[in-house]
RNA sequence: GCGAGCGUGGCGAAACUGGUAGACGCAAGGGACUUAAAAUCCCUCGACUUCGGUCAUGCGGGUUCGACCCCCGCCGCUCGCACCA
């Protein structure tokens, strides 16, 4: 008996899978359903590592299991090639970021088919060319002429050292991840992507996905949009307004029924009438400088007091007439609402802490139910349910029924309106660098801004660029930018600045449905295509990625660029390859690779196998190459191939958690394809009734929970299943003939999305011609896949005594009076009488006793 | 602070809709084969036990014939957002 060899075996279905082009998604329908799964493309970093497998891996059972079940299935690869990474390199090596990033490509490449996946390479692409990004110039401008992209001034994280823009993921702790650099803010004139025109539509469209994405995705999302419903009001001055201010300040309230404890109106230091004082003011000037100084970080907000300074103006509210007092404070923030609020200090905890730091009066105006006149607050604003008081015409009413009557008052007087606002903000897409889609417009100073005409695209990234001084590449080259204008002819200049790599990301899933087509979308490809049925990636990307995508989708759709809106219809997150980590007495990490583990009396130890001191095994992480705890595919695919790597990651725990890598696991995973092989290898024997009949039950057993946990992204326990299955076939050696013929066909098939070179292999051996990949997925019979006879628990007052066997379906008035028949069960019951007999059908049987 | 999720053997985990808790794997222990080792195969493996059982799914209550699962209150961990008016 020979043992299976994987090293000779994967290259040898690889070579076969590659001849017959099996990966190649049908260009035209050939009238079966169609289904698209795909991976979130990886950025280039150079290096395939067991977290990128994983998720490729998840992708790739989807996409056998559902070709098996008789599906188009569309599976392309590509890569997320622009981004700050090869900049650092063509900085810190010397090297241009466009030969580093294709260098990684085709090493991450070699690395990727070492796999066995069942993609379609003839559709790979990568997003720092300019066949694509060329595209994407396209249809930006025509989301440019539809008024979806638009130049205005706004705060923007810069970083002094690099002279470059940070995207708020790239500022730690109040520092460029970089430079170190405090960052700083700055108002820059950028490019912004009118997002928020979809923000209702982003909701509604978050119903839809309920079931096929996890919640958890559908309500970060929802966060992050922030809806919330409230009123617009405006206060009007007592005494002269502030020049240019006359019509009053406009706040955003969501709780209009307080208005009645209203105890100061409170302005953000950016709000223009603070800008306006402060340019008047030193003083003022001063506490807005003040207030500014804090710090954008979290911690920092988290720490820093509620400072304020009277304004000496004063505003009247609009029911009662009173004067209240506004202030600038430092806790209200400039770009949500209005800029500035009604501050209730009865029913806000922050108004509160404000109001009592400054003596500003604390009017509680709702109260709970029982409560009296005398209600008052102390440290802790009241913010639960009750009744309005103090409020004149409010009075007695429910929070909810005063709101509404609020609004209505403040809109018959003209004041304002009922608004909703949202969290969600424009997406700033202009950044400073070079490797990235240069912004396709041209700035005339006669003209002004104007789109690169259609027949002058794509806009190429020079090549000669340097990198020896910060700053944008493309600012200083000496005469890329410089062009004559498209309208008068007259000198002219490029935009320098790129776009935001989260663009290029937001529809490379359409451009696979056709990744040479002339215009960006190949609009009957894409709708034959989209959505992607199945899409598997990172939870990282909940607000990001996955809301650009959905947001441009639907932008791309009304520009008639394609009909699908909602871009992914499924999706899964999918958690991480951990490892523990490794280091030497001195604090340096040591790689898995060159670490020996011994377990003497329970205790774990670890060796490094170079040296042989003694390691501190610490804490289970995230494989990172900083902490040395990377496991390379390679090493694995050498040791014990790339079958066992496969399983292995997919086995040991659900997807959605983090599967911590170990070296006993791959090796158990490497056990069970030899013993599935020695299974396979045996001779077929004539077989034995009883077993026969046992071993098809087996057979439609597994089938059922295979497909079962397979579609439900159950993966661990499919495997766990098919464990269970070998065992069934050994156990029950003596059968043959077409019930065994029968099993391990079904096994090979149901093994092979997890599998795919050993399911092959054992494919051969069972005598098929073809591959395994043409074979359809197998189907259970019903009847076969359960038991004829079921085993009953007895419980006698919810604990178990006994158990009896039963046909299965029987009535539960039937087994009662077989178990009341019992003399085993009636010897249990000393006598006692039987109050109650409790029968789930084919489940179990509970009596109660006195 | 707000929101969400999780908590089960030495470890990763299973348990469909409230119905035999711990499938499957790892580690460990014992045995077979071997001159020996590796590999392979077989057995044991939650705790306690007077071998009848008893106790066990973070802790404390509750609902139920019956609770890992549902409800209430705690504790711990993870993630997201964070002065959002």
């Amino acid at each position: 008996m020979a043992r299976y060899d994987p090293k000779t075996a994967e290259p040898r279905q690889q070579a076969r899978w590659a001849a017959a082009g099996a990966f190649r998604a049908p260009e035209t329908s050939t009238g079966r359903p169609k289904y698209y799964v795909l991976e979130m493309f990886p950025y280039p970093s150079g290096n395939i590592h067991m977290g990128h497998a994983r998720n490729y891996v998840m992708g790739d059972v989807v996409a056998r299991l559902k070709r098996a079940q008789g599906f188009d299935v569309l599976h392309p690869m590509g890569w997320d090639a622009f981004g700050m990474p090869a900049e650092n390199a063509a900085m810190e090596r010397g090297v241009h970021p466009g030969d580093w990033t294709r260098s990684n490509i085709a090493a991450m490449r070699e690395q990727l088919k070492l796999l066995g996946l069942s993609l379609d390479w003839s559709r790979e692409f990568a997003t720092c060319e300019p066949e694509y990004y060329g595209k994407q110039q396209a249809w930006f401008l025509e989301l440019f002429r539809r008024g979806l992209v638009y130049r205005r001034e706004g705060t923007v994280n810069w970083d002094p050292v690099d002279a470059t823009v940070l995207a708020n993921e790239q500022v730690i702790d109040g520092r460029g991840w970089r430079s170190g650099a405090v960052v700083e803010k700055r108002k820059l004139n950028q490019w912004f992507l009118r997002i928020t025109d979809y923000a209702d539509d982003l909701i509604e469209g978050l119903k839809e996905l309920e079931g096929r994405w996890p919640d958890k995705v559908r309500l970060m999302q929802e966060n992050w949009i922030g809806r919330s419903k409230g009123l617009e009001m405006i206060w009007r001055f007592a005494g002269q307004p502030p020049e240019g201010f006359e019509d009053g300040i406009t706040v955003y309230t969501t709780r209009p029924d307080t208005l009645f404890g209203a105890g100061f109106l409170g302005l953000a230091p950016d709000h223009p009438i603070s800008q306006r004082l402060a340019a008047e003011n030193p003083e003022v000037a001063a506490f807005v400088a003040e207030c500014r100084k804090g710090g954008a970080s979290t911690a920092d907000i988290e720490q820093a007091e509620k400072i304020g300074r009277d304004t000496g103006l004063r505003v009247l509210h609009p029911f009662d007439g009173r004067e209240i007092p506004v202030w600038i404070a430092n806790f209200i923030l400039s770009d949500y609402g209005t800029g500035a609020v009604f501050g209730c200090p009865a029913h806000d905890q922050r108004d509160l802490d404000f109001a009592r730091k400054y003596g500003l009066p604390v009017i509680p105006v709702v109260r709970p139910d029982g409560a009296g006149d005398d209600f008052s607050i102390g440290d802790e604003a009241y913010v639960g349910p009750g009744r309005l008081f103090h409020s004149d015409f409010l009075n007695g009413m429910e929070v909810e029924a005063a709101k509404a009557a609020a609004i209505a008052r403040i809109e018959a007087m003209g004041q304002g309106a009922g608004a909703t606002v949202y969290r969600l903000r424009d997406w700033g897409v202009s950044r400073q660098r070079y490797w990235g889609c240069p912004i396709p417009v041209i700035h005339c100073d006669a003209c002004g801004v104007l789109p690169v005409p259609g027949d002058q695209l794509p806009v190429v990234l020079p090549e000669d660029v340097t990198f020896d001084v910060p700053g944008n590449p493309l600012d200083r080259h000496p005469t890329w930018k410089h062009v004559a204008c498209p309208d008068c002819g007259g000198a002219a200049t490029r935009e320098t600045e790129t776009l935001d790599t989260f663009v290029d990301s937001s529809w490379y899933f359409a451009r696979f449905a056709d990744p040479n087509a002339a215009e960006p979308i190949n609009a009957a490809a894409a709708n034959r295509w989209l959505p992607v049925d199945q899409y598997i990636g990172g939870v990282e990307h909940a607000v990001l990625h996955l809301l650009y995508a959905r947001f441009i989708s639907r932008a791309l759709s009304d520009a008639g660029l394609m009909s699908v809106k909602e871009p992914f219809a499924g999706l899964f997150t999918q958690g991480m390859v951990v490892h523990e980590t490794y280091r030497t007495a001195d604090g340096q990490w040591v790689e898995p690779a060159d670490v020996d583990l011994t377990t003497e009396a329970g205790k774990r130890s670890a060796r490094r196998l170079s040296t042989g001191e003694a390691l501190a095994i610490g804490d289970v992480e995230k494989m990172s190459k900083s902490k040395k705890n990377v496991v390379a595919p390679q090493e694995i695919v050498d040791l014990h191939g790339v079958d066992a790597g496969r399983l292995f990651v997919l086995s040991d725990s659900p997807p959605e958690r983090d599967v911590q890598w170990t070296t006993g696991g791959v090796e158990g995973a490497s056990r069970f394809v030899q013993r599935v092989w020695a299974e396979f290898d045996r001779e077929i024997g004539p077989g034995a009734p009883d077993a026969d009949v046992a071993l098809r039950r087996e057979t439609h057993k597994t089938i059922k929970a295979v497909t079962e946990g397979v579609e439900q992204f159950r993966f661990n326990s499919a495997i766990a299943k098919l464990y269970g299955f070998l065992g069934a076939l050994r156990a029950h050696e003596s059968a043959g003939g077409e019930a065994r013929r029968e099993a391990l066909s079904a096994f090979a098939r149901l093994i092979s999305p997890f599998v795919p070179h050993l399911a092959e292999e054992c494919w051969t051996r069972l005598g098929e011609d073809g591959m395994i990949l043409d074979a359809s997925w197998p189907a259970f019979d019903p009847a076969l896949a359960a038991d004829d006879e079921v085993t009953l628990p007895i419980q006698v007052n919810g604990k178990r005594r006994g158990e009896i066997r039963v046909a299965r379906g029987l009535e539960p008035a039937e087994v009662e009076a077989i178990v009341l028949a019992d003399s085993e069960v009636l010897a249990r019951l000393e006598g006692q009488t039987v109050r109650k007999v409790v029968v789930v059908k084919d489940r179990i049987v509970n009596l109660v006793v006195a």
